[in-house]
DNA sequence: GAAGAAAACTGGACCGCGGTCCGTTTGGGA
DNA sequence: TCCCAAACGGACCGCGGTCCAGTTTTCTTC
């Protein structure tokens, strides 16, 4: 199974979980441009609808950091209990807002056009993984960084793990003789998204350099040579 | 400077910050078993000391992740107020209960003896830095996670920039063609305290692979051999 | 060393938000 | 039409964090 919903696996709050915990819906990836919704009384359908369009223009009005469970369920004009009943928490919520791009991305990994899809050689797509996350990241950083489990869910997160997994994968392909379910844990630390936030924002660094970093890191770990096009950034200047 | 000392830059809560913001205290390291407090006020440095050990008490009873600040101010008898002008916010709590062990290591890495502290070579001391820091960090994983700061203050922490920066500093020393700083966040970010409770305590990894991991990807990252007592783990078992 | 004033500290009332509970309503199958 | 599982919604709770009026300490001056 590959992607088993967003939520985590045990949810007491409700006496029903909420959104479609447990069903591997990732897997059928055309089948529609909406089939985001599984089998939701219409009322439910509805709310859900209108609770996401609020939640997204609430985000573009005040920013991701400033999103309350409250203040969406009042712009969509549903009850409190209705927002945690469809989400879960505050994570849920900004997850199922990320869901979309999230779904288009692993289609690319699983069934799109080299060197992300299959059909390269497995070095060429962890670097082509790793700027393709980088640059889908630096989009929706707020989103990801508000809606960022706490430490002891982090790993265990739905998305991150079907990513880390694809990582460990490739690793394994490119570097037999490694430990690639640990490497695959550090790749992915690279592309942690407050990561990105504290080097591109805080630490004025261009993406481009973090581009750079990705390539030359899957070069170490792997042990291979950096494709000559990525010219090194000697290590000179500080970042904090 | 090396450490600013654990709080934030700015902080607009109370008139005067807390805790002692922005001096680098760190540097005198051997000035007596309880050179903790700078200038306090008598009735203050008092109730740090009521608060702290409380503190640690409930922490030894419930668990770092159940303390609350109005519980840690009930068991010392002193005002909720009185707390957060003291540490600033919980992760300041947490991070003033860590510091006695943070110095510790700090010093040993400064004035210890290699190959922690000054004397071996790099990559010697870089293999020592990360089994020394996974062994304390797994002594303190509950505190670790319970006090781990919001995702975007994470990286500018003081106690990880520190140890951060120190890392660069091995790393540039040991691989001068690279972008030390940028494999610094790599090589840290595998310490990081959540993964470490999700590979040890979720996955159930024993100690000594995480360790094994630690060695190989410095020996990656350095494009050096490792040492050949650290037998490799082929890529087999799935974490999670 | 006493007095007065400024600075620092105190503590508890207060606020907002995430999250829960439970009595009420509603959709849709039979 | 009836029925009940599912969904609803708002009152409620606890905690992190803020504020400010009152108290204590330390400094200054004589």
């Amino acid at each position: 199974m590959l992607y088993a919903g967003f939520m985590s696996a045990s949810l007491p709050p409700f006496p029903q979980p909420q959104e479609n915990a447990g069903s591997p819906e990732l897997l059928q990836l055309g089948t529609g441009p909406d089939a985001d919704e599984p089998c939701l009384r219409a009322d439910a359908a509805r709310n859900r609808a209108r609770l996401l369009e609020a939640a997204e223009r609430l985000v573009a009005e005040h920013g991701a950091a400033a999103l309350t469970m409250e203040a969406v369920a009042t712009a969509a004009c549903v009850g409190k209990g209705t927002v945690f009943r469809r989400f879960g928490d505050r994570t849920g919520l900004l997850a199922a807002m990320l869901d979309h791009s999230e779904r288009k991305f692993q289609a690319a990994l699983l069934t799109g056009p080299p060197p992300l899809g299959p059909g390269a050689p497995p070095v060429e797509r962890l670097r082509a993984f790793g700027c393709a996350l980088l640059s889908r990241s630096v989009d929706q950083l707020d989103l990801l960084l508000a809606g960022e489990p706490s430490a002891e869910r982090r790993h265990t997160f739905a998305p991150r793990r079907f990513l880390r997994q694809h990582v460990a994968l490739l690793l394994r392909e490119a570097v037999p003789d490694a430990d690639g379910e640990l490497l695959s844990h550090t790749l992915m630390a690279y592309l942690d998204a407050a990561l990105i936030h504290h080097l591109t924002r805080q630490c004025g660094l261009p993406a481009e350099r973090v581009r750079a970093g990705w390539i030359d890191l899957v070069a170490r770990v792997t042990r291979t040579e950096p494709p000559d096009a990525g010219a090194e950034f000697p290590g000179t200047a500080e970042t904090d």
